[in-house]
DNA sequence: TTATATACCTCGTCTGTCAAGGTATATAAC
DNA sequence: GTTATATACCTTGACAGACGAGGTATATAA
């Protein structure tokens, strides 16, 4: 595991439900979007992103659907729901504090 | 495993490295030092306290000696080496690279 | 002698990440 | 026609870090 890696682990889930807030959207073009905003330097691996579906449908906090192209390949929708919206707040409030907590512990003195 | 540690996890070596630039010390000592900066809202875990130790040590970051104390339980003191404060700063940059991507990646938009 | 604080350690389990594999559709190149 | 690339989904098994639960030992205060 890269070390970037090691530093997001535990924030897949606030940052795909960050995704979710504006609009249903699907894996793959979440992961783009992803790489789009972090200027390449950040993605979520597939296998990642699709635990953290699962975990996230199973939690409650998303729900999916298969979208009707009916061209190219198909595409699994997820949208938020509310009980996300709440998780995702308390997610973020969380990522605050210990943002918080480690500035606090890294640096010496 | 608490929402708060999964946020931390990862970033327990650059903990005790940053400990261990000002000056050796010992577990116990660390682990109080890291509750009364946090005001009480974190904490290492013993198991991960010395299982970080082992790592830290195997992977040349830091030196071992049991102290002389002549009262009270014995301690085993930690030094950083020149390797440990390079991999300190390489570990301190990467948090705040990773807290930028983060701040990019968990707000909507 | 019982409790609390200090101080160390290990074992086994849990969880999130991810490499490696797979399936399927559409388009462009050769 | 087939080979390559992009899109798009998924699963399995292994790995690593965190930690609950247990253990040992010394000193002091009740």
């Amino acid at each position: 595991m890269s070390l970037a890696s090691d530093m997001i682990r535990g924030h897949t889930d606030t940052i795909i439900l960050a995704q979710l807030l504006k609009e249903d959207s699907y894996g793959y073009k979440i992961n783009r979007a992803i790489v789009e905003k972090t200027g390449g330097l950040f993605e979520l691996k597939e296998a990642t992103l699709y635990t953290a579906f699962r975990r996230l449908e199973q939690s409650g906090c998303i729900t999916s659907y298969w979208g009707d192209e009916n061209t190219g390949a198909r595409r699994k929708y997820y949208s938020i729901t509310p009980h996300g919206v709440e998780e995702y707040n308390r997610m973020v409030a969380q990522w605050e504090q210990s943002a918080g907590l480690l500035q606090r512990l890294i640096y010496p003195e």
